[in-house]
DNA sequence: TTGACACTTAGCTAATTGACTAAATATATA
DNA sequence: TATATATTTAGTCAATTAGCTAAGTGTCAA
């Protein structure tokens, strides 16, 4: 039940589900896009990554300096709960204009991204 | 998203999910066998009872002095995570032998129940 | 080889939360 | 009606946690 609990712990915050859903309707994203479209910083990013991984609700592959997660929605253990977690998504109109967001981020490499992401750190 | 996030956070706490295996396998429990079987005291039983409530995973039944409590697993909405709740149960060795330890709380009437508690704390 | 950079880890703080006790509410029984 | 009792609410405290900054690790490119 320990395993249940936490995957429920990962699962009852609000960043980490939007990670989640994020997974869900993309193939494959990088840390650095994640923590771009969640306007925290990396490291806080990071740490949300590693629970969802450790509780084996997503996956990473790691590229040269980018790390890149996708949802894990092979494992059959959890996959019920993911494809619950789907629908759920689905139905949520806030969450669906929020993931709307990461369209800019995606439609340009990691390379790109931080780029602009230093532009604008520097204008500010 | 609010409120599947609400939902994962109710049932993130070992407590609650313990309440929820319970009610997983039997109709109908009171709230002062769940407070019983925890051994937390009745008031945080009946807030762990409440949160369940709120976020629609139970329902409850006011009889007389009595509050019983049931799954809620004929809500369509949660019935795919109720399901899967309820294998994950089945699989974890620690919660089914602790629900075995719900038997002689079940085997009483709530009347019965509550006498046996008033004399064991008489005697310590 | 040196510097930039993507990510992770460590350590801190403020907010949340699970547990308790005490008080309040509602119901049954003498 | 008065008392006992089942549950809930209010208030407090300790433990947990999501966020931050700063430092560490590993990789790429000049």
């Amino acid at each position: 039940m320990t395993g249940t609990e936490n995957i429920f712990k990962a699962l009852g915050d609000r960043n980490r589900l939007r990670i989640l859903a994020a997974l869900l309707s993309h193939k494959e994203l990088c840390a650095c896009q994640i923590h771009e479209w969640l306007r925290v910083t990396g490291a806080t990013a990071s740490k949300h990554l590693g629970l969802l991984v450790d509780n084996g609700l997503i996956e990473s592959r790691k590229e040269g300096r980018w790390v890149h997660y996708r949802s894990n929605r092979n494992n059959p253990a959890i996959r019920p709960l993911i494809n619950w977690i789907k629908k759920q998504v689905e139905l949520d109109d806030a969450l669906q204009s929020d993931l709307k967001k990461l369209e800019p981020v995606t439609s340009c490499t990691p390379l790109e991204l931080r780029k602009k992401q230093r532009d604008r750190a520097a204008c500010c």
